[in-house]
DNA sequence: TGCGTCATGTCAAACGTTTGATGGTTGGCC
DNA sequence: GGCCAACCATCAAACGTTTGACATGACGCA
């Protein structure tokens, strides 16, 4: 027990790892969805689209396992993309009623732009930080994140975890 | 540059330290609702409680600011933990119509039993690091912050970044 | 060949959040 | 005292996501 008997819980409770690893991640999102936002586009497009680029032919659902969203999400943010002519679907050669996602040329431009915003932003963290705290840093993050998935290996339906009003488990 | 000129994008971006800070509080965060579903209790409402009991009193707005949500987002919490006895509004003693935030007794006993859990993974994780690296792993997170505040101090209205469906800045 | 299982994609509905706008209150300043 | 800006809280509406359920197609096995 690391715990306390005197207040309910111990004001040492917002300076644990997690806490800081939240604001963190906080801060660098908001920040590339404010320079992305100068482009027309949202962190969240920005993720499907280079998941894309890295596999071409991706499937919808694989898509949503990967950026741990549902596959509705996926097809909600296809949809636009797709509109905007920057994804495009294609069927799948052996699975007829799976549609392959590829991006278009107007993506890769897109795309393109993007990153070079995010390589901005991860050049000016690894800036702040030395080059060796930087590559310390994405260790240990890695290291968090394997002995997350040891605890608790990754939901294969990649499904929320969510609540009912009443506080039951849904 | 760090930037290439052949591929759209370099198959190096998923290396990215950002990256690696995503990955790893997307895990935690995802234990953390997992272990605390069975407590009947979301992520949400135990960051929303533990802030009020560090900090009584606290008014809605200002909380919604610490959150990084809007004041709305917190009205709709406080609304379902009011609910459920664990929340309580009171008039500000000198601003009319500001309330105050304070915890009830069955409150402080559902953040306790929360925290334990949270407690509980945030040792299991720098059980798997050493406390050294763990120690580590917060100051560099902390300098990460520090370093995105730097460049882009916080929105002090917290309005959250959206965009419009045809991608023109909102 | 026929059956059962699994995976993909899509639809309708519910939920939670953000957005935009409004009314009420406090405090500073002329 | 009176005016104006800033802040808090709240309402209605729009948006995005999750949930639950369903139909379709592919594969393994008897």
């Amino acid at each position: 027990m690391t715990l306390h008997d005197e207040g309910p819980v111990g004001a040492d409770a917002l300076d644990r790892v997690t806490w800081a690893l939240r604001r963190a991640e906080l801060a660098v999102t908001a920040l590339k969805e404010q320079r992305l936002r100068s482009l027309g586009m949202a962190a969240a497009h920005y993720s499907l689209l280079i998941a894309v680029h890295v596999d071409p032919g991706l499937a919808g659902a694989e898509l949503a396992r990967r950026l741990n969203v549902t596959p509705q999400a996926v097809a909600s943010l296809v949809a636009r993309l797709e509109g905007r002519g920057q994804l495009e679907r294609r069927p799948h050669p052996r699975h007829r009623h799976v549609q392959e996602l590829h991006l278009t040329d107007a993506g890769r431009d897109a795309l393109r732009k993007a990153d070079s915003v995010i390589a901005e932003i991860e050049q000016q963290i690894t800036e702040k930080l030395d080059t060796k705290s930087s590559s310390q840093l994405k260790a240990l993050l890695d290291q968090v994140t394997d002995a997350i998935q040891q605890v608790q290996p990754a939901d294969p339906l990649n499904r929320p975890v969510t609540l009912r009003k009443d506080g039951t488990p849904g």
